[in-house]
DNA sequence: GCTAATGTATCGGCATACGATATATCGATA
DNA sequence: TATCGATATATCGTATGCCGATACATTAGC
């Protein structure tokens, strides 16, 4: 039987991995199935997103102007290449700011209501 | 013209909503209107959720039998206090920890794909 | 020739945050 | 006394976006 994925860590991709996706993309180009696959091994395979929600996503980033395409077709694989537009740039910073002040928010929120999680691993 | 809610606000409170509200009452017993308040109250007004997603929010939980309520008629408001259960406590700790991973996961995922934001305020 | 990995794409289902709306009580104040 | 704002709970329709399933084509390994 599949592992499937958590309710709760798939309800806190909304909202995070447009910021995954764009960071991801400030530091060069790549194409859907390599960012999936950064993702999934830069977090220790915790994090991973499917391919139904990756290319919905990209599109959505495109026609939101935050990142441009490229079809690559000189090899034999067909690749569409995303890079991060000005405008991406800018979103990039600013979701990583709100994130930055959410985090902090949720720990004040939370201390003193429980005891530290002790440290994984 | 009301401040209308940040869409990628909104977003990052889906998944972690239901672990405020758990941790929130793992203190102390409240009813609805106060917990919303309180959260308010503690993120510095960052954090805020509606009427309309509070009530819904509370049902889920005590259908999921992670909390329990009894209302107070005794006042001339009628409240609805709600109270932690063993089995609220428990799903509390799971997600206070899978919050963390997620933290940082995402703080490892976004290293060195960007500068650190200069400090809010 | 078969299977697994690579690569992009779309679809329906589902959960949930939101604004709007309804209802009722209470205190303040005009 | 009428009105208004805060308190207090509730439900509804809408929008959004993550998911699994499915489709299809290519390439590499067995």
């Amino acid at each position: 039987m599949a592992k499937k994925v958590d309710k709760f860590e798939s309800d806190l991709l909304r909202g995070s991995l447009d910021l995954m996706v764009l960071a991801v993309l400030d530091k060069e180009d790549q194409y859907g199935y390599l960012i999936q696959k950064k993702i999934r091994e830069a977090s220790g395979e915790k994090v991973s997103m499917s391919a139904g929600t990756m290319y919905p996503l990209l599109h959505r980033l495109e026609g939101e102007k935050l990142i441009r395409s490229r079809w690559d077709d000189s090899t034999g694989r067909r690749r569409k290449w995303y890079s991060l537009t000005a405008a991406g740039r800018k979103r990039l910073t600013k979701q990583a700011n709100q994130w930055n002040q959410y985090v902090q928010c949720m720990a004040e929120l939370m201390q003193g209501y429980f005891k530290p999680v002790p440290k994984l691993g």
